[in-house]
DNA sequence: GTGTTTGCAAAGTGTTTGCAATTTA
DNA sequence: TAAATTGCAAACACTTTGCAAACAC
């Protein structure tokens, strides 16, 4: 998808830094799994330069929007965002730290507990972790 | 249980520090959500002075070796980690922050979908975020 | 006694913030 | 031109590390 387009569609300004950081999580399609520190490296290896900080702040521009998810993980180092925000699980490989993606429909999750009195279900996340034998 | 058996059980040198961390860890059942920092603020408010560094390293060792567990989340503040190491679910509120527990059996989870080739599942925990409406 | 663990301070990471300069609409 | 965004450095929060002193076995 156009990056242009996509920050108009989620309401974002259009700036230079945003475009670049837009075409570079949705160039091939979304389900990518990314960290700051990735698209920073990215753009250099381009010849953009665009500060560190200003990734992680476009960056949070773009979860507030709809645009991106953090994903759940135990894992102590940078936060990973997925470019596919639809619902989905992961596989976390634990021996490599390879993460991928598991289409909702392949595993059946009706009857959910009730959540607590006053709230409701948004997102239902499943990370099933797995280890090379 | 006894904290010192409990180290014992999981061959754990017991050490003043230990001791005092199992204790407070397990003191009240299992199940507990605790982050280094409320450790060592339970210690200090008992007047039990243990370094927040050795709780750190404390509670990693207590999850090597099988007390303790990470909990998968993708809130970027400190680490929580679970008492309760057998296999169960969460609700993460993300207006409260706070974390349920839920017993696995209250979730069908069969047919989960293969890993991939070479690898095995260790574990699968299901994170349904909520919110208050 | 010997090898492990602690305490502490300092270093390390990942991330956020403050603010002047720049850019968008 | 007004309001939002960027760049950068400095601040921050959480966690790990290095090493001498203390301790368990």
């Amino acid at each position: 998808m156009d990056p242009v387009a996509l920050l108009e569609t989620a309401d974002l300004r259009v700036t230079r830094p945003r475009v670049h950081i837009a075409r570079v999580l949705f160039a091939d399609g979304i389900g990518r799994h990314v960290t700051a520190e990735h698209v920073f490296e990215q753009l250099a290896e381009e010849g953009v330069n665009i500060a560190l900080a200003t990734v992680y702040n476009t960056l949070g521009h773009f979860v507030a929007a709809g645009l991106l998810r953090p994903i759940s993980s135990n894992r102590s180092d940078a936060t990973l965002f997925d470019t596919n925000t639809n619902p989905h699980h992961h596989f976390l490989n634990e021996t490599t730290g390879k993460l991928t993606d598991i289409p909702v429909g392949s595993i059946p999750l009706d009857m959910l507990p009730l959540p607590e009195d006053g709230s409701e279900i948004i997102a239902c996340e499943l990370v099933i972790r797995t280890r090379v034998k």
